[in-house]
DNA sequence: CTATATATGTCAATATAGCTGACATATTTT
DNA sequence: AAAATATGTCAGCTATATTGACATATATAG
């Protein structure tokens, strides 16, 4: 009885191709070019015992000091009980206070400490450093093109959580710069 | 004592941003862009029980017809036994077989079934729209740009692995196009 | 003032995806 | 015949996420 199982399904021998009416390439291209920006801290991470999961809670405290927890789930999208291991050893190690509101005492405002700060720049360093070098590979000229790229491959529900990070024009996130 | 533990460090209120340095803006635009881009095909793959682990797997066997396992670990930079488990399940469910080598008997070809083909398929349509959206918003003239940088991105040694794929050119892995 | 809602923290169980180390089998090479 | 290679598999470990349940402190509504 042919077909009766998955055993002897035919195999495909042609390739997948752009023929096939996808943009393989840049799906392709952002597997690979986010793969190795990821792994640039990885290495700093690995010394304090640390993750990805405490590098991304560590960029944004650093990014919008006095968030509170649930800001910082809201940017995350990750559940609280997901954030409580990660952000209680960031505080047991001494990367993060947290402060009682100052409005709302049940809320917990979340700050850096030097040390933090000094990992978070640490963590930011080498990724930068290679967006740096693909630019001037690039021409610089084309940072723009790229910038708008990249925020056009974001929801559009989520550009405006992008817009109020400290230091963009119309930034109204909580202790923009000063 | 001052300073004798971490529980009175002081807070640092003044956010992180451009002024430190660091690339900021893109270092968070590729994090959001990327997140949204892997979020496309989630729902799709879990109507299979299948997380994102089976589908980079499908998506490199669709695109090198015929690699040999130890191939497609050198391609997703994982351990046997990490790929193991995830490819049994595509083989039990049919979306890949596997054909001895050749030449050499030991080596397994794998292979998309028809089945194998169509859920890569559907599984990148929807990333290709998102990238076809934002190309359109961007400027479809500088496709090329976006290509270049994404490239420069990924690490020297690895780019070679890239302009290997099926439909690049010059291009000489598995499989090509026949 | 009491009741309810909210912000946070915590406990327990589960799932996914990766890892290392060890060992087995088939096949090829020396 | 021995050694190397390609693959498969077992066992145990870690990191990161999930859901559900419940506790506590504080704020708000009635």
């Amino acid at each position: 009885m042919p077909g009766e199982a998955e055993a002897d399904a035919v195999p495909i021998r042609t390739a997948l191709s752009r023929k096939d009416g996808v943009d393989l390439d840049l799906i392709e291209l952002l597997f690979f070019a986010y793969r190795d920006f990821t792994s640039d801290p990885d290495q700093i991470l690995a010394a304090d015992g640390f993750g990805r999961a405490h590098h991304r809670v560590l960029h944004f405290v650093n990014r919008m000091p006095g968030l509170t927890v649930a800001e910082l789930l809201d940017v995350l999208k990750i559940t609280k009980q997901s954030l409580a291991r990660v952000l209680k050893q960031l505080i047991d190690t001494g990367h993060v206070v947290q402060l009682p509101g100052p409005k709302d005492r049940r809320q917990r405002e979340l700050y850096p400490t030097a040390k933090g700060r000094s990992l978070a720049l640490a963590l930011a360093k080498p990724q930068s450093r290679r967006i740096g070098a693909a630019l001037l590979e690039t021409g610089p000229t084309h940072r723009d093109v790229i910038e708008r790229f990249l925020k056009a491959m974001v929801n559009p529900e989520l550009r405006a959580q992008i817009d109020n990070l400290p230091g963009r024009p119309g930034s109204r996130g909580p202790n923009d710069g000063r």
